[in-house]
DNA sequence: TCAATATACTACGAGGTTCGTATTATTCAA
DNA sequence: TTGAATAATACGAACCTCGTAGTATATTGA
C-alpha cells in the first residue's frame, strides 16, 4: 500500500481548517456562564454511564483527578449533577444527572447531532454511508 | 435530496468521537510549559499571515481582542514573536514571528501532517482522494 | 485480629487564561 | 481644529487546571 501524497496530506489539512471554523457549535449554555469544556464533556459521560466515578471520567478524558472534582463541584452547585455514596464502596461516588443536568445533557446532544446532520447533508445519499464507513475506518 | 437517517448521524457522531479521542495530537511544547491552544492557533495564523494585526487574528478565532494582546504578549516573552509599529498606520501592530517561532510553527504542522497522513494511510489509496473530496464538500 | 498499605476522593492554593472596562495613541471627518 | 472612530494595551475579576496534602474506607498479610 503506497503512501498518502504530500498534497493529499495538505488538502486534507486545508479541509479540516475550514471544517473545524465551520462547525464550531455555538456555546449558549441557558441560564447562566457558559460551561468550560471539560464540564460539557463530563456531562455528556455521565449521561451515557450513570453511576460512573470521577476516576473513570479523568480516565476517559486524560486530565487530573482532581480537575474532575473540581468541575463535578461546579456542577453539582449548579444543580446539573448529584453524587451519591453507594454502600458498596462508601470511598467512592457515583455521578448522576439530575433532570436540570439530563435536560442539558439533552439539549448538548441536539446541538451535536444537527450539527452532525448538517454535515451529512452536503453529501448525497449515496455518498454518506460511505463517508460514515470511511470516518468508521479511519476512528 | 432526502435527510440523513437518525442512524447515519448517531454513526458519525460515534465515529467522530473515537476518532477524536484516538487523533489527539501530544503537546510537547519543547522547552518550557506547553502552550495554550490559541497560542498555538496565533502562531499557526501568523506563520500563514505574516504582518497581521491582533484585530484580525481575534476575528478569525473568535476571541477577545484583549485575549489575542495577552498571547501575543506570553508568545513575544517566549521569543516566538515580535510586534513591530508599521509607519503606514502608527496604532496598528505587525506580528511576526522570530527565527524560533518559526521553528516551532513548523513543528506544529509536522504533527498535524503525520497525524493527517495516519489518517489516510487507514484507508485504501483510492479511497484517499474519495475521502477528501467529500470533507472538502462539506467544509 | 489489626497494623500497614492501597484506593477513592476532596480541600486548598499556586499559577495561568480569558475577557470586560478603562485608557492611550492615532486616524478620520466635518 | 475638535470630536468621533479605530487599534491596541493595562489592569483586575472570575475562572480553570493541577499538585500536594489530607480524610475516609477497603484490602492485605503477619
Amino acid at each position: 500500500m503506497s503512501e498518502p501524497t504530500d498534497e493529499q496530506v495538505a488538502d486534507l489539512a486545508g479541509a479540516l481548517d475550514r471544517l473545524g471554523r465551520r462547525f464550531k457549535l455555538s456555546d449558549t449554555a441557558q441560564g447562566g456562564r457558559p460551561l468550560a469544556e471539560i464540564d460539557k464533556l463530563i456531562l455528556q459521560h455521565v449521561a451515557a454511564h450513570p453511576g460512573c466515578g470521577p476516576s473513570d471520567v479523568a480516565r476517559t478524558f486524560g486530565v487530573a483527578l482532581t480537575t474532575i472534582s473540581s468541575a463535578t463541584d461546579r456542577l453539582a452547585k449548579r444543580g446539573l449533577l448529584e453524587r451519591l455514596r453507594p454502600s458498596e464502596d462508601r470511598r467512592a461516588v457515583a455521578l448522576d444527572l439530575t433532570e436540570a443536568g439530563k435536560t442539558h445533557a439533552r439539549a448538548l446532544q441536539d446541538m451535536y447531532q444537527s450539527m452532525f446532520r448538517d454535515m451529512l447533508r452536503r453529501l448525497t445519499p449515496a455518498e454518506r454511508a460511505v463517508f460514515i464507513e470511511m470516518v468508521s475506518k479511519i476512528a
